[in-house]
RNA sequence: GGCGCAUUCGUCUAGGGGCCUAGGACGCUGCCCUCUCACGGCGGUAACACGGGUUCAAAUCCCGUAUGCGCUACCA
């Protein structure tokens, strides 16, 4: 009978959540959801200075946008004091800590003798210190850090899930602090007590915590409770293969929500970076990941986050929607990002009449604007697309009065009226579709992309139409009397 | 400096001694489709970091080198 399986995700409040920390969330999840376990979601806000509350907010509220639920917390380790120094008082007890006066000034001492010897840079404190120099140090009113005993000679080894076994020499791991001089627990004491107080017995977390963990097990050992199992995820990296940071942009998940991408492609995007379910597949429902999902299948090397396999991925997804999914999921981004808030009264109804005509032309939904922006302010051309026009602006005048033409006098405004009259001008003219077409959509959305041109002009209707047309029409003429006559 | 981890196409990866003249995906690129853009379809391009072993046989195992990254705090 096997135990069932308790992970947790263990952020530090300190800024939002990054597109590694959001896999490492994943990973966990998903580990928890596929073994029916339990996914416990810990703050690790034990850094006073830089953890804060707007930050613990907006990781909760990303992790939820993200549909990664979680079963017990958040917890905060700033809750937990008592735990903590009831811990320490154990560690103390059992003689596995003892207290360090050393000054900071003499520790870099240490440190540095150690380095430039070629040593390794461990601080080991005095622990024979004479009761009159404590009571020397106590009148100066300083008080000491408590360190942790490693023991000499030893060695700890990890048994990890997806990096095998790897050992550290005790000569390697210095005698940590697990208590400030205010008597505030550290990390590695707070992290370790946690895990163990959580019931945690399988940790996934990202290959930075490696050397820590050592530490953390000896910890655990000393308070008499066995360390529980260990995967270390390899980190993800920028495209100059440089840890992920916000200088490679679009490195928090609140970014990627902001660029219009929605949670499926992202978890989707995610999990593969650094985890394959088999030579093939490359796209899972969140269903077939909960069932996939083995984390001893994450790969030992840093994978680098390809924002651009992120676009493609949604842009996938969005076509692949059903359209009423897709014109739902469009309008809940343009209401919360605020895009129809100064678009006036009709724009909500535009906006979601419209949708059937972005869906396979968007890879993500901030995209929206640069295809359908055109129909929410009056006619205005951009650079090229007048270009286009001026280019010949005797052929402009031929295809958009031709357009025109046939257009204003149509009974029924529908796509299928449109086309027909447009293709009959079309072999009217003798001009090539593009020749054609293009100054027909340039008349009236003013540029050169833009959603289909029969079916914007349905859209707008046929009165709007027309207004556009000849607003053009009287461009095209001014530019012809003032051009090359 | 010390210790640790890693290294397959530009990127994400499959592969775990013979199935590998290394597979898939994205990108890039050629062609097709076509009423712009896009979408879609069919091809192509491109990799086992290097050097030694072990073995009948190595991308796969061992050693070394190089490179990258992580940790090296009274940060997490």
């Amino acid at each position: 009978m096997t135990t069932p399986l308790r992970v947790r995700f263990a952020p530090s409040p300190t800024g939002s959540l990054h597109v590694g920390g959001a896999r490492t969330a994943l990973f966990n999840w998903l580990a928890a959801r596929h073994a029916k376990g339990t996914f416990i979601l810990r703050m690790e806000d034990t850094d006073r200075e830089r953890s804060t509350p707007e930050s613990e907010a907006e990781i909760l509220r990303v992790l939820q946008w993200l549909g990664l639920d979680w079963d017990e917390g958040p917890f905060r380790q700033s809750d937990r004091d008592d735990l903590y120094r009831d811990c320490i008082g154990r560690l103390k007890e059992a003689g596995a800590v003892y207290a360090a006066w050393e000054t900071a000034e003499e520790l870099d001492a240490m440190r540095a003798e150690a380095r430039a010897n070629k040593q390794a840079p461990v601080v080991r404190g005095r622990r024979d210190w004479t009761a009159d120099e404590i009571a020397g140090f106590e009148a100066e009113g300083r008080t000491p850090v408590w360190r942790f005993a490693v023991p000499l000679p030893g060695e700890t080894a990890i048994e990890d899930m997806i990096r095998g076994t790897v050992t550290y020499d005790h000569a390697q791991i210095e005698d940590f602090v697990v208590a400030r001089s205010d008597g505030t627990p550290t990390y590695n004491l707070a992290a370790a007590v946690d895990d163990m107080d959580m019931g945690i017995n399988r940790v996934i977390r990202g290959e930075d915590h490696l050397s820590n963990t050592p530490k953390q097990m000896l910890v655990i050992r000393a308070l008499g409770a066995e360390p529980p199992q260990y995967a270390h995820v390899p980190l993800i990296l920028g495209t100059d293969k440089k840890r992920l940071s916000k200088r490679h942009g679009a490195a928090s998940v609140e970014e990627l929500e902001a660029d219009g991408f929605l949670p499926q492609p992202v978890r989707n995007a995610l999990v593969l970076l650094g985890w394959s379910y088999d030579d093939k597949t490359t796209t899972f429902t969140l269903e077939e990941l909960i069932e996939k999902f083995d984390v001893t299948r994450v790969s030992k090397s840093p994978a680098v986050f390809d924002l651009k396999k992120l676009e493609v991925m949604s842009g996938r997804y969005l076509r692949a929607l059903d359209p009423d999914a897709f014109a739902d999921d469009l309008m809940g981004f343009l209401e919360s990002s605020g895009y129809l808030a100064d678009k006036g009264d009709g724009a909500a109804d535009l906006a979601h009449r419209s949708a059937p005509l972005v869906q396979r032309k968007l890879s993500r939904l901030n995209e929206y604007d640069r295809l359908a922006g055109w129909m929410f302010h009056p006619l205005e051309f951009e650079d090229d697309a007048w270009a286009f026009l001026a280019g010949d602006v005797k052929h402009a005048i031929q295809s958009v009065g031709g357009g025109l033409g046939r257009i204003e006098v149509l009974d029924e405004f529908t796509v299928d009226n449109i086309k027909d009259a447009l293709s009959d001008q079309l072999h009217v003219l003798g001009m090539t579709a593009r020749e054609f077409l293009e100054p027909q959509r340039i008349a009236i959305t003013g540029t050169t992309i833009s959603t289909g041109i029969y079916e914007s002009l349905e859209l707008i209707g046929r009165d709007e139409a027309v207004a556009r047309y000849r607003s053009t029409l009287g461009r095209l003429a001014e530019s012809w009397q003032g051009g090359d006559a």
